[in-house]
DNA sequence: AACAATTAAGTTGTGCACAATTTAAATTAT
DNA sequence: ATAATTTAAATTGTGCACAACTTAATTGTT
C-alpha cells in the first residue's frame, strides 16, 4: 500500500503540531503580561522598532490588515499600544508603544529564559533548528519567486 | 541592547511562519478536492483507519472537541464523512467515510508529490527535517512530563 | 443497587488567520 | 488638472483553535 498518505510522513503535519505545542508552552507564560501568543509578537517587533504602520507590523509577522487590525485594537484597549495617522500619509495608521507597553519590556526579557529551559535545548542544537526552519521558509519564497516568473 | 526578545531570534516565530507559509502553499493544492487544511488531516488519518471516533481523531492531530465537533459536520456536509454512535459505548461517535469521502483518496494521492516539488527539497535534508521536528515535539512533551511529576 | 467520579461530545465565547470587499488617500497617466 | 490606478486600513464572512461549561453515558466505589 502506498504510504505517501500517511500523516505521520507529511512535513507540513510535523510542522503545524510542533507550532500548535510550542504556542501552547507560551500560553501560560504570557498569561502574566496579559498577551496572547500574536500580540506578543507585535510587542516583540513594536520594541525593536516602535512606531511601525501596520502594513510594516504586517510584512513583518506575515500579517494582513484583517488580522492586524483588530489584534491591534485589543492591544489598545489593554493599553500597551496607541495609533495615530501618519503625518506624510493619511493613509497610514501609526502604532506606538505607550508608557505602559514600554515597561512591559522588563517583564518580558524573561519570557525567552522560561522557553528555552522548557525546551531544554542546548545553544548548538538551538541554531541548527532555527537555521532548518529559515531553509524551509527559504525554499518556500524561492516557489513563490519561480511562480512569478511564468 | 539585549537580543534575547529580537523577533527573529525566537525558534516559536520562525515555526509559526513556516507552518503558515506551507499551510499557505497546501491551500491552492487543497482547493479542487474541496477541502481546507485541516480538513485534509482528519481524512489523512480516516483514510489510514476509517471508523475512528472524535477522541481518537483528536489525540491523533492533537485538536479537541471545540474543534472536531464542527470541522466534522462540514465534512460530513459535503458528503465525504458520516457519523454513527458506537454500539457499545453509546458515547462514542463514529465517523466513516462516505463512498465519496473514499473515493478522493485517489485524487489526494498526488498532494504530497505536488508539495514536495514546491519545496524542491532532496530526500535527506526531508528525513533531517522531519527528525528536528519530532525532536522538537519530544522535548515539548518531554517537559510535560516533568511538569506532571511534581 | 445507589451514588460519585470519570469520560465523550457538543456548545458557547474569544481570538486568530485569511479571502474578498469597501473607503479614502496618494500616485500615475493622460 | 483630471481621471485612472494603486495603496493602506478597515470591515465582513468563514473556518480553525482552544478554554470553559453542559449533557449524557459509563465506570468505580461503597
Amino acid at each position: 500500500m502506498d504510504q505517501s498518505l500517511k500523516l505521520e510522513h507529511q512535513i507540513c503535519f510535523q510542522l503545524y503540531t510542533a507550532s500548535k505545542e510550542l504556542t501552547r508552552l507560551y500560553r501560560p507564560i504570557l498569561a502574566p503580561l496579559n498577551l496572547t501568543y500574536s500580540q506578543y509578537l507585535v510587542m516583540l517587533v513594536l520594541w525593536e522598532e516602535d512606531g511601525m504602520d501596520l502594513r510594516q507590523l504586517g510584512s513583518r509577522l506575515t500579517l494582513d490588515s484583517g488580522t492586524l487590525s483588530p489584534l491591534v485594537k485589543r492591544l489598545i484597549q489593554i493599553g500597551y499600544v496607541e495609533k495615530s495617522r501618519a503625518t506624510d500619509d493619511e493613509r497610514k495608521i501609526v502604532v506606538r508603544l505607550t508608557e505602559s507597553g514600554s515597561a512591559l519590556r522588563e517583564q518580558a526579557l524573561d519570557v525567552p529564559r522560561q522557553v528555552s529551559g522548557m525546551l531544554n535545548i542546548d545553544e548548538a542544537t538551538y541554531i541548527a533548528y532555527m537555521e532548518m526552519l529559515t531553509d524551509i521558509k527559504t525554499r518556500l519564497h524561492d516557489f513563490g519567486e519561480r511562480q512569478r516568473e511564468q
